[in-house]
DNA sequence: TAGTGGTCTAGACCACATA
DNA sequence: ATGTGGTCTAGACCACTAG
């Protein structure tokens, strides 16, 4: 009886591609596509090296390096001595990790969500383009006003695929604790894990000024988003306003 | 004849440390500490890994992790088939790796820079504090116009430590082309590895305006940076104003 | 052809968490 | 005591560059 056929023998046997993949980067690719399909849930153990490694039929260091680099992404997190879960937009270490404003002076605290707005509409072409829908495409639209401190500092809108999120009502993010995203990858299954931002200074219109309780043509700090879950996919557009005369907006270059 | 003895050896030896430190991290830190006394300056080739592996009588293994490491934090460049060079902001990839702003429509352009002031004064009590100066310390303060297409898109006002730029004049910055970090590092062996910055809206004031053509009290995009080399040392702090009217500073979160 | 980094393996041992 | 990830080693072979 011949041996189990291994992706290492099959990458042995089969001819040069194009554009050389390591196997540690198709195991890599395997995993992805688990965490895509929802084998394993945000929170959740992962199998262990050596599983994953007999799985696979590669050696534990290939596995590793698969590993190494989705927990260099944020997609995994690893824990010595307990094992590799799936990241989680619950755990306080990533609680904030898409929220960039912090005061001025002192410690950041958590913010306070208060949501104004939450309806279905049809998509306008601008939204609909950046989340990969057709115009007129239903989506879920947000609004809703950040406060640390009692103090409102950031005012949200809110554009999401609707067929991705059914049961999104008023009620549900009203009584809901925590992170946004938490409550997407819990109740929506869809999990963030990337972002790309367009920042810009306006002046506050009156509505907003109100709003925010600033005077009306303010300068505000502008924050454009859209978030991607696996495989790239545009899943959330959001255009935030942002009071910064006590807090900014923090970045780190490297 | 007793072999060498080995960094292995050594911490094999020793008692316990308060805090585990893998060798291969402290392979690390004498890397740093090379790239720091400017051993290998920033373009050049460092030795390869089997030679580093020698003269720190540790595999190559546990070089190729260093390396890694200081790879992943843009410090060296590993070139397959070359091997692994001291990153510099004069390369194309790294060239604009601190500058954010791009373009809303149409593709990145490199800009036009255009020096207004240089001159050395005596460090403000805040300026001072985030260089790790004492008030009154001598620094070298720049102002300049960095435009687009013609277009005056950001005001820099920068500030260096005096001891570090003491040849910095007006003339050498008028004639220099390429990046400032690029100038930095080859003139006055000054390498940018790291920034921190917060990002604000605020209005333009009148001489603020009349420089970036736009009116009064304009919103404008406040940058201020601080920038650290090897070891975590501030050597810069800058605010730029940013007109983002058709620009603006991209960011991404992950 | 020689030298570099890149991949893959197998095995030993360490650090950490849990039962 | 056991199982997890973390470190370190040694060696083979591959991909890429350059003389």
């Amino acid at each position: 009886m011949p041996a189990a056929d291994t992706p290492a023998d099959a990458a042995a046997r089969a001819p040069r591609p194009a554009v050389f993949s390591p196997l540690y980067r198709q195991i890599k690719d395997l995993l992805l596509k688990s965490l895509d399909q929802g084998e394993w849930k945000p929170g959740e153990l992962i199998p262990s090296e050596i599983e994953l490694a007999m799985r696979f039929q590669v050696s534990q260091g290939t596995v590793r390096k698969a590993v190494d680099e989705l927990a260099a992404e944020n997609l995994l997190v690893r824990r010595q001595g307990k094992g590799t879960f799936v990241a989680t937009h619950h755990e306080p270490r990533a609680q904030f990790r898409f929220l960039r404003v912090v005061p001025d002076a002192g410690e950041p605290a958590p913010p306070q969500s208060r949501f104004l707005e939450c309806r279905r509409l049809r998509a306008p072409a601008d939204i609909a383009r950046q989340l990969d829908l057709r115009t007129g495409d239903a989506v879920v639209y947000l609004r809703r006003l950040l406060s640390f401190g009692g103090d409102p500092i950031v005012l949200d809108e809110i554009w999401l695929p609707g067929a991705l999120f059914k049961g999104l009502t008023a009620e549900r993010l009203a009584e809901y604790k925590g992170p946004l995203y938490g409550l997407f990858e819990t109740e929506f299954g869809t999990r963030m894990i990337r972002a790309e931002e367009q920042l810009r200074a306006v002046g506050a219109d009156r509505q907003v000024a109100q709003l925010l309780g600033v005077e009306e043509d303010s300068p505000l700090l502008l924050v454009e988003r859209v978030s991607y879950s696996y495989g790239d996919r545009a899943v959330e557009v959001r255009r935030g306003l942002y009071v910064t005369a006590h807090y900014h907006y923090r970045n780190t270059l490297s």
